[in-house]
DNA sequence: GGGGGTTCCTGTACGC
DNA sequence: TGCGTACAGGAACCCC
């Protein structure tokens, strides 16, 4: 499942395949992976025929593509999107949602496949806005900074954490406070630092949320140089290969196996819907909870 | 106004 | 064998 560095990964392997590129032709075979768009702004198709695409951009989980109309085409890729790049005539991709022809002044012609098997990811035009420095799609504005971004302010994300009243996976999976962190990372960060996920925010001191943050940060990194998190079809990179780092998880997924600290069987709860992955004994619950 | 529960969606795994 | 059900979770949305 998509999170920054997988989303990074995509980022990364798709801007210099379509960086200076034409769209000469759009396909929409499932118009609900478009929900994002806002078609009041205009037809998704013709906003985007024709123009050239000047770079891919990435925050936190989502990615856009900055155009030559001024507007920009965001891709968030949900819990199992995938950007594919595939020669023209070469069909057979299960899922394909959206269908791009585009021309590269020096690549020739690519087919550019979004493919969502639970269309939880989306495609939007939207205008760009300038902020810290930098332009960002309007939908976007609402998204923090991600760890690995170098303006990330470190102090003010102890101060935020701090004065929320919730539990700390909670805090960590708001991508208003912190982006870039999901589900896998949120466990593997909070094993690192030896938290356990219900903690309440205003009981985690300031240096234990730099821990955090710094246990997140390097997660992030090694998933990144790894490749991603890969558990089956669901995240592939642009060329649609797998990436490794399920191999180096301590906690997600291990539910029954042993702790790499201590031994003790990891145990998953369920919380805000989804599994929550920790070690009993290193991460204690919290009094009262 | 912020916290937290619900909802969207489909392939896979599993039990009967 | 086949059917029904639980499960995976990012983020918008809504209610309190």
């Amino acid at each position: 499942m998509p999170e920054l560095p997988e989303v990074e990964v995509v980022r990364a392997g798709l801007a210099p395949a379509v960086t200076g590129a034409r769209i000469d032709h759009v396909e929409i075979l499932d118009a609900r992976s478009l929900k994002r768009h806002d078609a009041r702004r205009g037809d998704f198709v013709g906003m985007l025929t024709g123009a050239r695409i000047d770079s891919v951009e990435r925050r936190g989980k989502f990615m856009w593509l900055t155009l030559s109309t001024g507007d920009a085409l965001v891709v968030h890729l949900g819990m199992s999107g995938q950007v594919l790049l595939r020669e023209p005539g070469v069909d057979g991709d299960r899922h394909v949602r959206i269908r791009f022809d585009v021309t590269h002044p020096q690549h020739g012609d690519l087919v550019v496949a979004f493919v969502d098997q639970r269309i939880f990811g989306s495609m939007a035009v939207d205008a760009l806005i300038e902020q810290h420095g930098a332009l960002v799609p309007t939908q976007v504005a609402h998204i923090a900074l991600d760890p690995l971004d170098e303006r990330f302010d470190d102090d003010a994300f102890v101060a935020a954490l701090r004065h929320k009243r919730t539990g700390i996976k909670r805090a960590l999976l708001d991508q208003t406070l912190v982006s870039g962190i999901g589900n896998i990372y949120a466990d593997e960060a909070l094993w690192a630092s030896r938290l356990h996920y219900d903690r309440p925010t205003d009981r985690v001191s300031a240096a234990q949320a730099r821990t955090v943050l710094a246990e997140a940060r390097a997660v992030l990194r090694k998933a990144l140089a790894e490749g991603g998190t890969s558990f089956d079809e669901q995240y592939v990179n642009v060329n649609g290969q797998a990436g490794y780092f399920a191999h180096s998880l301590n906690a997600y997924g291990r539910q029954g196996q042993a702790c790499p600290r201590c031994g003790v069987p990891i145990v998953r709860e369920s919380f805000m819907n989804r599994g929550s992955h920790f070690c009993p004994v290193c991460q204690r619950r919290p009094r009262g909870r």
